[in-house]
DNA sequence: CGGATCGAC
DNA sequence: CTATGTCGATCCG
């Protein structure tokens, strides 16, 4: 295609930005790793990417997200159109509503592990620091920071990130040794805030209001320089951390200085709105390469975008949508924390990916052998389920399901198996599945 | 309720 | 010749 044809080879090159942006993954954008190359580092992904089934399958989603943009522009259009002025009012009591209720009494703090799984290998074996590593086969959960100079990211598969990366080392992950670690972390935290709230292995909130009335001599920062240091020094592991009034700046913030730095967004409503004015929709949490796009097409590039168009977004997305639009772009969010302990869990399931098969028998060995995992699982968890799905992925990763409602709670690999199998054979019509997966 | 999609880690 | 696994939230029919 370069030459002999009338297209320009820049047309090629546009029609596929938004593809070759998203294929860099999100985490090249969320934290800003400035050294590395990212057109070189695209060029290379994409060309390893370019032809692949699951290239393909990128580029499906892609062309149908384009559709619904154009869907969304055309609404847009006829927004405009119209006289929103007392939409605009509505809105702005909206505003002012929740400017009423916002609250900048609390000093929260979210900390994050760097590089978490790779830095506990490291830990095993110090010679490690000193190389790309990342840990993972197929496909990487993590990487140390001197592999991501290379453009090396969570998420990505092996052989491309060994492109990226030829002297990269690999390790297979051992989940026991990360949440073993994690507790190690979590013992330091509780000194601060014991009804601290874990957000998942690696990262937790803590509300260091109270610990700050205790200790009046010390700033926000002051403490989370502290907890940090100790952290180190009792488990070894470095963290970031970010200091706002509440979790979603937090959360923000612990990713603006890292790795092991911290960073405080403090409790001053000029300061907050002026911070998330410049602030690209997509460092904020809830915001993935869709919603980024969708946002972009309409004017929406940073925060601050947000009010001059309110009327047109107020009617433009969903209420959801739209008061997750507004509470980022006056800097809102959660101001209370707490243990997830005293929570339910919605699902447990169990899923793997295998070649290529589409003979029915060997298929139902599968459903037999996952329905087993998942036995094992809900009795390690003491739970039961009421729906069970059953998940199909296609070679071309398209991905269908099927679930049942039950009249009671099951659990057992002979029950589960046996609610699920007639689903398993609805999914069958679709030609040559790839995988599948269980869930009560 | 059921299915698909999005997003996080 | 190769693209994960697990979970929660949301939207829509
Ligand atoms: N796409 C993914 N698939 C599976 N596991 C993931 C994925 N992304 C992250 N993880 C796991 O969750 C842990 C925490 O992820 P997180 O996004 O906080 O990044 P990190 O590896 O801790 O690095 P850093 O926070 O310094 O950027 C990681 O160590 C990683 O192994």
């Amino acid at each position: 295609m370069a030459s002999g044809d009338s297209k320009p080879p820049r047309v090629e090159g546009v029609g596929h930005f938004s593809l070759r942006h998203s294929l860099l993954g999100p985490s090249l954008f969320k934290a800003g790793q400035d050294k590395v190359d990212q057109n070189k580092v695209g060029e290379i992904i994409y060309n390893a990417s370019k032809g692949s089934k699951f290239f393909k399958h990128e580029e499906k989603r892609d062309e149908q997200l384009t559709k619904r943009i154009e869907i969304i522009l055309r609404r847009k259009k006829h927004l405009e159109s119209l006289d929103l002025s007392s939409q605009i009012r509505r809105v702005d009591e909206e505003i002012a509503a929740l400017e009423a209720s916002r609250d900048l009494s609390q000093i929260i703090v979210h900390v994050d592990c760097d590089a978490f799984y790779a830095s506990v290998e490291e830990l095993d074996r110090p010679e490690l620091k000193e190389v790309p590593m990342a840990v993972g086969g197929g496909v990487l959960t993590t990487c140390n920071y001197k592999a991501r100079e290379f453009g090396v990211r969570s998420g990505m598969v092996g052989y491309i990130a060994k492109q990226l990366c030829p002297q990269l080392v690999f390790l297979p992950p051992s989940f026991h040794k990360y949440t073993a670690k994690a507790e190690e972390v979590r013992e330091v935290l509780v000194k601060y805030d014991d009804r601290y709230e874990a957000a998942s292995v690696d990262e937790a909130f803590l509300n260091i209001t109270e610990y700050l009335e205790d200790h009046k001599d010390m700033t926000p920062d002051q403490v989370v320089e502290q907890i940090r240091c100790e952290v180190l020094e009792h488990t070894k592991i470095s963290v970031s951390a970010g200091i706002a009034p509440n979790a979603r700046l937090a959360k923000v913030a612990s990713n603006q200085n890292k790795p092991n730095g911290q960073f405080c967004i403090p409790n001053d409503r000029e300061t907050i709105m002026h911070f998330m004015r410049t602030l690209p929709v997509r460092k904020v949490n809830g915001v993935g390469r869709v919603f980024e796009r969708e946002l972009d097409a309409v004017g929406v590039k940073t925060w601050g975008d947000v009010f001059a168009l309110r009327g047109i977004l107020s009617k433009l997305f969903s209420e959801k949508a739209w008061s997750f639009l507004l509470n980022c772009y006056l800097g809102l969010g959660r101001t209370y924390i707490h243990p997830v302990a005293e929570y339910e869990r919605k699902s447990l399931g169990t899923e793997s990916t295998f070649k290529d098969l589409s003979g029915p028998r060997p298929l139902r060995e599968k459903l037999r052998s996952t329905a087993q995992e998942l036995e094992k699982d809900l009795l390690a968890a003491n739970l039961a389920g009421r729906t069970v799905t059953v998940k199909v992925k296609l070679h071309t990763y398209q991905v269908h399901s099927r679930q049942k409602a039950l009249h009671r709670s099951i659990f057992s690999a002979e029950d589960l198996y046996n609610y699920a199998l007639p689903l398993l054979q609805e999914l069958e019509e679709e030609p040559s599945p790839v995988d599948e997966a269980e869930a009560p």
